[in-house]
DNA sequence: GGCAATACTGTACCGGCGGTACAGTTATTA
DNA sequence: TAATAACTGTACCGCCGGTACAGTATTGCC
């Protein structure tokens, strides 16, 4: 017996709390912290979630989820747009440039990472889900690669997960880059230059079109 | 007029706080946690640093030199062995992986990393290096480059401040990777993606030799 | 060997934070 | 309207990070 409004607090309360974890870190994120932005109280806090500690699990459980609907998504969308498994993960990666080069602002961060630089404090569920996370992506990538290759032969033997981590990695870096050097454009030239070694991976050396 | 036991245990200091707080976040390493590994008292700590900010200052200085340090040494050792300017970044980005691939365990983590994901914590002086940081990596890659383009045009146009940066971001997310997955081997396998894109662009999809 | 300067040790203290407890109040749903 | 969910508000505690400083040991130099 749930209450909406309880649900949305709740949303509430990870959402803030995401948003100033990526800034200052999990571990120096006060409870306080979170509750003048959430707008709620210490009791209402520790009726959501048991402690600190339950909380970072759940954002990393809504992290997970969210994620794969933004990759999900994007991949969807490509694949109605297009018939060649290839063009279609060049589109993918154009309309995931275009989505980072969308937001108002640098990159918020990635709490994969944040969690990954402050493992030690996470117990080992979140270090589990953190690791599901990671090789959700490189799952959701590998298929599409997995139906380039069938179409399209690579000039050179090639891991199809290597391609796929390069992918998450060049994120990964992409975001770093973009907040210390405060451009969100970084992220997606990042992006873009991977999209580039795929064309030439599976397209070869031909005219730069296809964009 | 420094002791040299003095500069010593301030070393020690600086060694083992990295270690910590590459673990656990800068927030959530406690001076204790520094004081117990490095065999030093509260009192003596102070002596060294001001406080945990000094502290923060010193460690990204001490590893904006020694990363340099790095870099620096295996580009020279890459162009004592061969004279093409090609063959000489991929000679770097080989001998960058083996020595990766030498560690004893997985890499320990970027600071710059780290303290980018606690941003909020860190003053302007910390911000500054980090970015001055970065920058000396796209400088030293670039560098090279500037080289291989002088002697070997690229199949199409490329920014090579771009190239250099992929670089960065490759092994900041390959770090990631590599510690999510406790292997040390996937920031090896990225690094060794990243120079095939470059052997792509400058050298064409010819034979996969020159390795 | 002795004296400065350096390099600490030991101790005491404080404020803040995570976490708890719980009584009372408001909102939502059956 | 009764029961349950969803809080507020307050008070409290123990721990620990961070600071300060007075005293002690170690080192370098003449």
């Amino acid at each position: 017996m749930k209450t909406q409004r309880g649900e949305d607090r709740r949303e509430k309360i990870l959402q803030v709390s995401e948003a100033i974890i990526l800034q200052k870190g999990f571990s120096a994120t006060s409870i306080d912290d979170i509750l003048d932005g959430a707008h709620i109280t210490k009791g209402g806090f520790f009726y959501h979630f048991a402690g600190k500690g339950e909380l970072a699990r759940a954002l990393v459980e809504r992290y997970l989820e969210e994620d794969a609907k933004l990759f999900d998504g994007l991949a969807a969308r490509a694949a109605e747009l297009t018939e060649d498994p290839l063009q279609q993960y060049l589109l993918f990666l154009n309309l995931l440039a275009e989505t980072m080069e969308n937001l108002e602002d640098v990159h918020p961060g990635c709490l994969v990472a944040s969690f990954t630089y402050e493992s030690q404090q996470m117990d080992d569920t979140v270090k589990a889900l953190i690791a599901e996370s990671m090789l959700r992506w490189r799952q959701s990538f590998r298929d599409q690669l997995e139906r380039v290759t069938a179409h399209h032969p690579a000039g050179e033997e090639i891991s199809l997960d290597e391609l796929a981590d390069m992918l998450s990695a060049v994120i990964e870096g992409g975001i770093i880059l973009s907040r210390v050097f405060r451009d969100k454009m970084a992220l997606v030239r990042l992006i873009r230059q991977y999209r580039n070694y795929i064309r030439l991976l599976f397209a070869g050396a031909g005219p730069w079109d296809a964009r």
